[in-house]
Parts: structure tokens; sequence; C-alpha cells
DNA sequence: AAAGCACAGTTATAACTTCTAACGAACACG
DNA sequence: CGTGTTCGTTAGAAGTTATAACTGTGCTTT
């Protein structure tokens, strides 16, 4: 996962602490969210004293920072695998929701509220473009047609996020559309905004995957 | 908004200090997240030491409460003015992107990032009724057609959370497709997820919106 | 292999936070 | 005009992040 080459038997260990140091704090967000995270609570965990976490750590920031870029591997890594095991479209939008549900806190981690001062660093940004390729890889065979709409000119013009992706303007709409439906299913599910209406969230998901799939016009 | 009848001085003096308090917290919000509201900054930046605010609330997590609950109002008050103000379904979605773009840490306290343990307080889910009644009134302006889906026939047995509205499962269903997708949409929207791909998110609400509109069979 | 040094983990401390407890003072009410 | 409720204060307990200084252990280098 991280750097493939743990030389020094010094490094090895570092890097073994550094992720069980990840991996309690995961258990910790699991259980109570991002807010509950507490750097002397993982230390106590561990049976190590506070500020023994600082040699592999700069802070919390710092480690959810690092919790955030893996979440984004996580997914980059399930959608690439999906699609290279031959998943389609509606193949992917289940490796989503079984990524998703598997652990909510890392989903939100990446697309629930943001923290207004904060900036991701730059390789996530590089990672959440694979995802998107992968996206945009299924959505490619999917039949691109229908009129050209007002946002089909607009993205004709910022194409950039698609990292040099030649698909159509409508494939484009298509994979965004994708992305946007799903995830506003999604986020309100792993919310719980529906156990309290009596919905089945899978059937609704699975309704609107179903529209997208056969995009009418 | 409150008590409707503050009788007594100190009554009116308490709801007084307790709507200031509130503001405040309301702008370390939108500034800083609500992980980084702090009831000693609030304090001070009112002139007021520290555990002064412990007589108008009984914690962080209660001004919290309050704060969510009157989240919940706010909205529920701007769709029903938008409503009786003669709004469609259309209108209706413009109005929710100008309350959330208004205040994008107001809209994630409703839908954003949940806290595991935490469980909103019942009227709150009342207020979450008002909402999608005033949803699915606007809804059932729109032409109900198209065949019977397998979601249609669960929504036809889990119509509790309509509140009683005899709309039929189709208008059902269209008023669940709005709320997820535009949700969808708005949240990624206001978290910046756009932002770094130079999209415009008006457009892409906007297609959602068209698309919710002109929905076929 | 032996000497030296780099680094892990420790305790102590500072500056924060929420929140409780006890005290003084002001204001409403009979 | 007293009497009391209630407000705001200061003091303090228990928690947090984070830094600094100290002590070993053990890797690394000669």
């Amino acid at each position: 996962m991280g750097e493939p080459d743990p030389k020094t038997p010094r490094e090895r260990y570092r890097a073994q602490v550094r992720a069980e140091i990840k991996e309690h704090a995961w258990e910790q967000i699991a259980a109570a969210g991002v807010p509950a995270l507490s750097l002397n609570a993982v230390a106590k965990q561990m049976g190590v004293s506070g500020p023994a976490l600082y040699r592999y750590f700069a802070g919390r920031d710092e480690l959810i920072t690092e919790l955030i870029r893996d979440a984004y591997q996580s997914l980059a890594d399930t959608f690439r695998a999906a699609f290279a095991a031959g998943a389609d479209v509606g193949g992917l939008a289940h490796a989503l929701r079984e990524w998703a549900l598997e652990d909510p806190q890392r989903y939100f981690l990446i697309y629930g509220t943001p923290v207004p001062g904060y900036h991701a660093p730059e390789d996530t940004v590089r990672v959440s473009d694979q995802i998107m390729t992968t996206l945009l890889d299924a959505c490619a065979a999917l039949t691109p047609d229908g009129p050209a709409t007002p946002l089909d000119a607009h993205l004709e013009e910022h194409r950039d996020w698609a990292d040099g992706h030649p698909a159509p303007p409508a494939t484009l709409h298509r994979a965004l559309a994708f992305w946007t439906r799903l995830h506003g299913v999604l986020s309100l599910e792993l919310a719980g905004h529906f156990s309290g209406m009596g919905i089945d969230p899978a059937l609704l998901f699975a309704a609107e995957l179903d529209d997208l799939l056969t995009q009418r016009a």
C-alpha cells in the first residue's frame, strides 16, 4: 500500500506501528465518528502513553488526512478491481454500495460534510480522477445518445476532470449523473434518513440504477 | 419561533440570550464547521465568561440539537412559503438550492455526516414530515404515470412517512427521486467536489431538475 | 564485535476544551 | 421594601492536543 521498499528494520517497524495506529483509529471512527477520534484513546488502546504517537503522525490532522488518503485509495482499488473483473456500470454501482455499507464513516470521510477550511492534498485528487476514469470507462459501454443539452456544451469545454478520457459529452454527463444520483441515495441511506421512513434503501438504490441504465432519449 | 408567550421579563431576557448564543454558534459553525464549535469561544465573543452559558443550555450537545431543530424548521418554513407563493416543483428545487447555498453548514447539519450514536429528537422527524408533505403536494401536480415498479409496490405498503398524504405510489416515487437526486448534486456541490473539476454545479443541478420534470413513461 | 548514535517511549508541562460546584450580586415579585 | 429566584462570577476537576526534555534500547557503522 504505502512505500514498497521497507529496507531497514526501523522502517519496517515504523510502517507497522503506523498501520496499527490507523487500524485503531478506523475502529474509533466507525464506533463514534470522526469528531470522537482521540489520539489519547488510540494510544491507551495500544498500551502506549500519549505523546508516543507523535513520533508517527505530526498530529490529529495528519492522521485524519492519512485516513482520507487510504479511503480514496480503497475506493479506487475497489472500482478498478470490479471493472477488471468484468463489471459493467451496474456492477460498479453494486461495488460502490457494498464498499459504502462496509464502513459508512469511511464513505463519509470522502463524500461527507466538509470542514470549511480544509483542502484535500494533491494526491487525493489524483486518486479521485482514477475513480472517475474507471467510471467513465464503464459508462463508455452505454449508448451515448440524446440531444445536446446546455450541460453537454458546458462539459465539452470543461472536461479536464476526465483526465484525457476520450468519452463524448453525453458519456461525461452519464457518468456525472451516475455519481450524483447514487451518492444521493447512498448518503441518505448511510445517514439513516430512510430507516425512520420504513423504506428499503436497496429498492430505491436499484430503482435509481435502473433508471440510469435504461435512460431514454 | 420558540415559545410564543414571553410573559415575565426574565423569560424575555432568557429567550433573547438563548437566541444570541445560537446566533454566535451559527457564525462559528459557518466559519469552521460543527466540530470547531466551542462553548468557550461563544462565551468569549459575547463578553461573558465560560460557564455562564450553562444557564441557557445543558451543554454543547443540547445547543447543537437546538441548532439542528432550527435548521429543520427553517427549511420547512422555506418550503412552505415557496409552495404557498405558488411555486411548483421546480420552484421548490430552486428554493432548496438557495437555502442550501445560503449556509452550507446548516444544510449539512441536517443532511450531512451523521454521528453514529446520535438520534434526532422526536419533533425534528415531525418537521421532516412537513418538508416531505410539501414536496408531495408539489409533486402531485405532475402527471403520475408509468408502469408499476417493484419500488412502487414497496412504497404502496410503506407509506407511513407520507403522513396520510393521498398521493399514488408513482408520486411518492417521484418525490423520493426528487429528494435523493437534488441532494446528490447539492451535497457534492456544497462539499466542493465540483470546484476542482471545473464544472458549473448550477448547470448540473438544472440538468437533473429538467430530467425530473420531463420524466418519461 | 564494540563504540556510538539515532530513535522509541517515557514523564512533565502548557494551553486548550467541556462541565460542576460554590459564591456574590442583581433584579423581579409579593 | 424585604425576600428569593436567578444570573454571572471564580475555582476546579477531568479530558483533549501538542511540545519539551530525559532515558533507555537497539540499529548502524567502523
